[in-house]
DNA sequence: TAGATTGTTAATCGATTAACAATC
DNA sequence: TAGATTGTTAATCGATTAACAATC
């Protein structure tokens, strides 16, 4: 199977957290091997889809059997770059920036965010035992300090890009980015996009399409 | 053009709200025309995929010309269901529902949070002078009275099955699922799920690929 | 009319599915 | 060996892109 500077479908990769936590389930059900048509239909994708997917990174089960739960988890883990803490800092340390800093789902996929950071002195200081907001001044030598990787864009639209500029000269090689905005940064620069109202909006289109409004 | 039961490509309709937010743009810069090549540039598409996309629901644009601005915007409301005021019920006043409560982008877009529900007594009652936190029993009444059309599902991955169908009962037509698990509801009822760990996991993949973990 | 830019066609690319040979 | 289920191939489906005729 491919390995080296092969690419995967960018649909493959968004289905790996899925099967991540069907598996998680099943290792902690005791279940020590599965079926591609029994994790298919609890993720609900295909059983096809399934094994195609897995197979994009090898052979990773067993013909006749299944695949083993605790194998396949470890797999998934390293593919997915779980296999070691990735640290994240959060710049803007508003409503959002502190729900995210609060959620339990990203230490739940090893992922720990270790500082945050803001213009505004009002919020600088701890915000609890172990975390604390910075001046954005500091963003370089706390990326260094403290290993951070990930910078994670909070803050509002108007200074999405200065702030991404900002990461990218700290060193943050990695960009998460909830600001409604395209961001201009160097083609090496990793950036990902989260927007919630596309979401909504799709339902929304959903809804007006069904009900005739 | 066509219309009627026809349906878009889903990639299509998840541009949508993109295209909106630039236009908005134009629309308060007293831009009255753009190109799809000027547009495309500013979201990070091809002039190509704009036209096409467009294309779908009529034709939007002036040959020559380029494309009005407030026309367009106008389409593009009814498009997504914009046209009018679509209220949401949040299930599950935890700090990720009082989070989406507070959240400006989705009043932005015409959508309205009018309640939030909750089995936990200790959070009934009001939040802000325009929000109450009803006890989770009030949903269908609640529904009825305040004409309430997307139940958001903010509650732990436990408990959302249960709430899923809850709000099926109760007379919901569409879910919004911040829980990581697949629901099991009537095939008329539409959901949308959402899903912020495939982003960043996404993410950590391709820095795991790049950096070589 | 000449210049510009849309709307649309056809070609290309990528992702999903079904079927089955390989093999546990 | 017989039964089961993977891994893989080929066919199908859907989305993107490039090119250009239509038309402002």
């Amino acid at each position: 199977m491919p390995e080296g500077l092969v690419t995967f479908p960018k649909a493959t990769i968004s289905r790996f957290p899925l099967y991540f936590r069907a598996l998680t389930e099943y290792y902690h059900q005791n279940i020590a091997l599965v079926s591609s048509e029994e994790m298919a239909q609890k993720v609900g994708v295909t059983p096809s889809q399934l094994r195609k997917d897995l197979s994009y990174f090898g052979s990773l089960g067993i013909r006749g059997a299944g695949y083993d739960v605790a194998y396949l988890l470890s797999k998934i883990k390293v593919i997915l770059g779980m296999d070691r803490k990735r640290r994240l800092a959060i710049i803007g340390a508003g409503k959002l920036g502190l729900a995210l800093a609060g959620y339990s789902g990203l230490k739940q996929h090893g992922l720990e965010v270790s500082a945050l950071f803001d213009t505004d002195q009002a919020k600088w200081g701890p915000i609890n035992e172990q975390l604390m907001v910075f001046p954005l001044t500091e963003l370089a030598a706390q990326r260094e300090r403290l290993g951070l990787e990930i910078a994670v864009i909070t803050v509002p639209k108007a200074a999405a890009q200065k702030v991404a500029t900002l990461a990218v000269a700290a060193g943050f090689s990695a960009l998460w980015n909830f600001a409604p905005v395209r961001l201009e940064v160097p083609p090496e620069i990793i950036v990902q996009y989260e927007d919630i109202v596309v979401g909504i909006l799709t339902l929304s289109h959903h809804l007006a399409r069904k009900l005739g409004t």
